[in-house]
DNA sequence: GCTTACACCTGACAAATGTCACGGGCGAGA
DNA sequence: TCTCGCCCGTGACATTTGTCAGGTGTAAGC
């Protein structure tokens, strides 16, 4: 073994962020340097630090972990970046590896998988949990237009169509329109059906 | 120091579980002595291992948390109860105490401060976060009835009127004054609102 | 006994919602 | 160029939803 492999961790849940600290520095080989606790925190603290690889969490405040690793990618090429999620949702997978996330982590693996998934990515290698990528594949992608997605994003706070218009700057029968089109296409029966579903497949990342 | 305090650890996602235990484990005085991944597994587990300090997590499949207290408490009186949730939400924090947890503690809290909760809670002193604390009596006991909770919880699939009272062996006409009834008092303006906030205040436990 | 609260039901009503048919404009690709 | 998909809008329509005013029975409290 040369130099420990230097990690950056990133989890808005204080007591998750210091057990896996805890977790990680168990092994001789890993060196946890830096940990932040939202996503807008992790470039300069990973420039400031220069990790290895990146631990980043999805659900974040300021900025969400996928988007968090592509600005990662964008400023330190030489950083890898293992997302780490509670919710293994397909659109998540998807949405993390087309943003250049190197691996993908459900919370729900046995944490002594965690570890070699680290040095898996710091390796070069690509580390994507089997059953999450076969239920994306199976998935696909979300057949949601930009529109519909917005629409049913802002949806989720439960306010009238005429809100939602408001907010939106759109006629109310356009909302509407973009409502039933989205609810079609998503299998669901309700407005809130729609908002669940497209929201359990991670369709409506920013 | 005498023996180490044996530990119990309940949390439905094994990567938290297994560091929640290396940072615990760092501590000399503390031990783990059991890790379990439901919520119905923690009082057999605690029969055969007979932990001085369970800590439970309360979104858990099987059993939720609050409701593993208290089984916990009725099977092994001796053991104290430990609840680390994800979700500060007023409601858990109080049903929790009621069910006879020691201490409750939300994942945003320091790591560093887990383990001198799990002693203060073993030497006897209940462990409750001040900001929750005083969020839980602002906010009050639900106002809702049992039987409005439970169509609310019906409702959070999305289904119409019509599929809740089929589920619910209701007729259509109750089940909309029982929902009208709880978004008045939840002062929610629709049906998705309504179950949105009595989910934010952890009116809808079992 | 009286009152109060809850569960349950009915019927009716205005408002919101979901669907449809129909436009126009705009950019990408055949 | 022409077509296709998406975005935006209108108007109309049936359905669903939320509200209200009644009614019954039952259990708990004064």
């Amino acid at each position: 073994m040369t130099t420990p492999i230097r990690l950056l961790l990133a989890d808005d849940q204080a007591l998750v962020r210091g057990a896996l600290a805890a977790l990680l520095s168990l092994e001789p080989d890993l060196t946890v340097v830096a940990e932040v606790s939202r996503g807008d925190e992790v470039v300069p603290e990973a420039l400031r630090t220069h990790p290895d690889v990146a631990l980043l969490d999805v659900e974040m405040p300021g900025l969400d972990g996928v988007a968090a690793a592509a600005a990662l990618r964008a400023a330190l090429p030489g950083c890898r970046v293992l997302v780490v999620t509670t919710f293994g949702r397909p659109g998540y997978l998807r949405r993390a590896m087309e943003a250049g996330a190197n691996g993908f982590v459900v919370k729900d693996t046995p944490a002594r998988q965690l570890a070699d998934a680290v040095r898996r990515v710091h390796a070069g290698l690509r580390v994507v949990d089997p059953t999450l990528a076969a239920e994306t594949l199976a998935t696909g992608a979300s057949p949601l237009t930009e529109r519909e997605t917005e629409v049913l994003r802002t949806a989720r706070g439960g306010g009238t169509v005429a809100e939602l218009a408001a907010t939106l700057h759109l006629s109310e029968g356009t909302v509407r329109n973009h409502l039933s089109s989205a609810i079609g296409k998503t299998g669901a029966r309700n407005r809130a059906d729609a908002v669940r579903l497209a929201e359990a497949n991670g369709w409506l990342l920013g």
